[in-house]
RNA sequence: GGGCGCAUAGCUCAGUUGGCUAGAGCGCUUCCCUUACAAGGAAGAUGUCGGGGGUUCGAGUCCCUCUGCGCCCACCA
């Protein structure tokens, strides 16, 4: 047992204890005890992007408290922690760093130095390398980032067990990603397909539906008429993107339209590149948008899709997977024409087409500019573009009503924290419309574990695909070589190729349950830890991490992932908007826990309601630390009294003959009711409301039952009045320190080493006292000691002076508490003589000594 | 257009099944070096609970409606 300081402090107390934790092991899993005495928590792998931010902070600090609630409620709590590492935002991170891109038609140097390490200058051009150059880079850079991520996480008190710990790109990720996968394609729940995908020209990449995000920029119509073929007049046609009239396939109308119906069935000409397209009819065409008849090209944007789909149009893409002009005309196209626009972007083709068409005289009238939404990869930078591609998509009920139901039901399956979380869910999954588009043409992932045998001519047969066992799981098909080939028959007619793609990084975190429990690896933990408990993460991220780990679990579990899944809400800047990092008003959290150390942020962040937008906010920070602070000092005081009545928190000692005073038992009682309701918040996952409770008791107990009891500990009464008080005060002192280990871990760790032996975070969360005390009865005399305070100050006198005479005027059930209190009182207050009288309303005098 | 959330003191927010005079912190005012704490303590002021209607003995709380703000989804010619 420690010494007690002679002067308390927060300072320093984050590494010193942080480093006795880890020594002493006390987050350890221990696997052995029953799934029932398990608390499993799937943890969010933070993305590595090379930055921690306050969102970090706050909901890894929300998911903390809970753990430690229910390591203290007896239970064994997994709680790994995992790096998201693979995927775009690394391979993102890795070009902006070093000024590098992957080309794979590169070849391979061999220590090969990047042109920067960190910050290139803007104007640089990216120097491409090759791919396992790339990757090799990309390996570099985490390990630097990780190690920053898990300093900050280990600096937060966060009480993960770092033995179950795991990357994305880790060979188990890998394998437990890849089996699911294979199972996947088992089972009929994933097949690789031909199709238009939407594409992001620079990370030339397909991108799925949930990935998108719409983005408002200007744009302009161009009214364009079309010659009728074989007829006199025109049709005049509005759209947005005037480069992609050699793309069109079609005019569209509504079949109700009147101003066209007679010219469905008709064709007409396009302008410049004379290419004859018919006139359709189509629901999804809306009379009031433009001049209510469309172009439709291959593509444009979904809808385009959709009718190129429905109505069997053809196909002619001139756009290409770099997001400029393809080289060669589509059939039926003038070659001439369409040769001033190859090869250059989609802007540059619009001007030219924008000219070529006002001197062909087929641009009506006036461009007319307007501000639009526009679909972007939500990590992209220019518009997405549709391409045809082949790519691998795993079910998930976009193209299937009953498997929609199925989802939506496992979503039902999980308690969600707050509930109307759930509708985003629902929302979502009843919202899809295609399947979950997995394949991604990058190179820092999990590859996609398929070769395709080649036919004669050297053309993959996708579909039958060449599929490895699970025991030699993970591959990388574009080094390993499936059963029944050699290695010189890669790429050669009758021989194989690899899949060139990677997993989109949801593809593998949706395994996360799955990686960090060791699933297929570890049965027996396995067991133990799934379906998890707890899923906690932010709430911009139901559409993505927690759907698709749904789809997995149900395909490969048939139930829900997990029984909770609570939701944090953002950090919003103190204006109220969205903090991020791109306002650069982000304030580092390392920063913050050095000026107000980390409990007092943690502080700040569980005064929070869970998942709601929440204001950053240094003054409640300031708050907390001064809370840590008090907690401290209290303790301090408590424990000053001696060990003999201190021996607190052991379970035998016997209260109930040593509190006698009716004053401490009411205290005790108070505290049995806040007891109950911390528990039944943490219960409900719900820390702010434990850390409300418990921090308004605290307050109260220090300033109201602390000041009244004073003089009686200090032996003013006799030996047994003073135990009663003493004893009360270190039974409460030890149940405060246990109501807020889950919350400020530090400052009660250190106060708790004053006194007691072992870490606070592995003892027992508090159980009621249950003497039989009478919660109000101290009330009264508090309300009596403010009165004499108040006089106190009113008369501008120091709260030490004394006061000769008090007459307090009360109805008969608070005089009884009174007289319980009244020698306290006169301690408390510096009282010489009190008189008690009998009547109806609440009066006090207070006559103050003469000051000399 | 569909869904969800929010609106309480100058600011940030509590207020759980409807129940005494609506609370806290910050900020503000006044006072106090008091041996747990001056990076502290004591006391005080501050509200048409967004508007309107309804249910009820009783509504910040339940129902309807309107207004404003935010988020998600859809729409993208």
């Amino acid at each position: 047992m420690a010494k007690i300081p002679d002067k308390p402090t927060l300072d320093g107390i984050e590494a010193r204890w942080a480093d006795q934790w880890d020594t002493d092991g006390i987050y350890r899993f221990d696997a052995s005890v029953p799934r029932e005495q398990v608390f499993s928590i799937d943890t969010p792998p933070p993305t590595v992007s090379g930055s921690l931010h306050m969102g970090h902070v706050f909901s890894y600090t929300h998911t903390d408290t809970i753990a430690r609630y229910q390591r203290m409620s007896g239970k064994s709590v997994f709680y790994p922690m995992g790096w998201d590492d693979n995927g775009l935002p690394t391979e993102r991170r890795v070009q902006n760093y070093y000024g590098v891109r992957c080309d794979p038609s590169q070849p391979y140097h061999d220590g090969f130095e990047p042109p920067f390490r960190g910050d290139p200058p803007k104007k640089h051009h990216a120097v491409p390398i090759s791919r396992p150059n790339f990757l090799e880079l990309c390996a570099e850079l985490i390990e630097i980032d990780e190690k920053i991520f898990e300093e900050l996480f280990r600096r937060l008190g966060l009480s993960v067990d770092w033995n179950h710990h795991y990357t994305t790109i880790g060979e188990r990720s890998r394998r437990a990603s890849q089996r699911a996968f294979l199972r996947n394609i088992d089972r009929g729940e994933a097949y690789s397909q031909e199709a238009p995908t939407l594409w992001d020209i620079d990370f030339r990449t397909a991108v799925a539906q949930a990935e998108l995000e719409d983005r408002d920029r200007p744009g302009a119509y161009h009214k364009i008429a079309f010659q009728r073929a074989g007829a006199d007049g025109a049709i005049e046609i509005d759209t947005t993107r005037p480069e992609l009239l050699a793309a069109c396939v079609a005019l569209v109308a509504h079949p109700d339209d009147d101003r066209y119906r007679a010219s469905f069935g008709t064709t007409v000409r396009t302008p410049l590149y004379g290419v004859e397209v018919p006139v359709v009819a189509h629901e999804l065409a809306e009379p009031d948008k433009g001049t209510g008849i469309a172009m439709i090209c291959t593509f444009g944007d979904a809808t385009d899709v959709t009718w190129w789909r429905e109505l069997d149009l053809p196909m002619r893409p001139i756009i290409g997977r770099d997001g400029r002009i393809l080289p060669d005309a589509p059939d039926d196209v003038d070659a001439e024409a369409y040769g001033t626009i190859a090869g250059l972007s989609a802007k540059q083709a619009q001007r030219a087409v924008v000219e070529q068409l006002t001197e062909a005289g087929a641009l009506i009238g006036d461009v007319r500019a307007i501000q639009h939404p526009v679909k972007f990869y939500e990590r992209g930078e220019r518009p997405l573009e549709i391409v045809t591609s082949r790519q691998w998509y795993i079910r998930n009920g976009g193209r299937d009503a009953d498997l929609r139901t199925q989802l939506v039901a496992r979503g039902g399956e999980v308690t969600w924290h707050p509930a109307h979380m759930q509708h985003r869910y629902d929302n979502w999954v009843e919202g899809l419309n295609g399947d979950w588009l997995v394949s991604r043409q990058r190179f820092f992932g999990p590859p996609i574990p398929v070769w395709y045998p080649l036919d004669e001519d050297g053309e993959p047969i996708h579909d039958e695909p060449l599929l490895p066992a699970e025991s030699e799981l993970p591959i990388d098909p574009s080094i390993d070589v499936p059963d029944g080939y050699t290695a010189d028959q890669r790429g050669v007619p009758g021989g194989f190729v690899g899949d060139p793609d990677v997993f989109d990084t949801w593809a593998t975190s949706s395994m996360s349950p799955e990686i960090a429990g060791r699933w297929e690896e570890d049965p027996d933990l396995f067991d133990r830890v799934f379906p998890m408990d707890l899923r906690p993460q932010g709430h911009d991220i139901i559409r993505t991490w927690l759907f698709s780990t749904v789809v997995r679990s149900n395909f490969e579990f048939d139930q829900a992932p997990w029984r909770h899944a609570a939701l944090s809400g953002w950090i919003l800047d103190p204006d109220r908007k969205k903090m991020s990092k791109s306002k650069g008003n982000v304030v580092t959290p390392l920063d913050l826990f050095d000026r107000h150390g980390t409990d007092a942020v943690r502080y700040w962040a569980t005064s929070a309601r869970p998942g709601v937008d929440t204001a950053f906010s240094e003054d409640q920070m300031k708050v907390g630390r001064k809370l840590a602070n008090k907690l401290l000092n209290v303790s301090k005081f408590v424990l000053g009294f001696g060990d003999a009545e201190v021996s607190g928190g052991a379970p035998d000692r016997d209260l109930a003959n040593v509190v006698t005073d009716p004053v401490d038992r009411s205290m005790l009682a108070k505290l049995d009711a806040v007891i109950a309701e911390a528990t039944a918040a943490f219960e409900d996952y719900d820390y702010a409301r434990a850390l409300e409770r418990t921090e308004e008791f605290f307050w109260w107990f220090c300033d109201n039952y602390v000041e009244l009891v004073k003089g009686r500990a200090y032996e003013s009464r006799g030996a047994d009045a003073a135990a009663s008080a003493r004893t009360a005060l270190a039974d409460a002192l030890s149940t405060i320190q246990r109501m807020f280990a889950p919350l400020l871990p530090f400052a009660t760790e250190e106060a708790w080493s004053w006194w007691q032996s072992g870490s606070v975070h592995r003892a027992a969360w508090p159980i009621p006292s249950a003497l039989d005390g009478d919660p109000d009865l101290v009330d009264p005399v508090i309300e009596v000691l403010t009165r004499v305070r108040r006089a106190k100050t009113e008369a501008k006198q120091s709260q030490r002076s004394s006061v000769d005479h008090l007459a307090v005027t009360a109805p008969t059930a608070a005089l009884a508490a009174l007289a319980a209190g009244q020698a306290d009182l006169c301690d408390a207050g510096s009282i010489g003589a009190i008189s008690l009288l009998d009547g109806d309303a609440f009066d006090c005098t207070v006559i103050l000594s003469e000051t000399t």
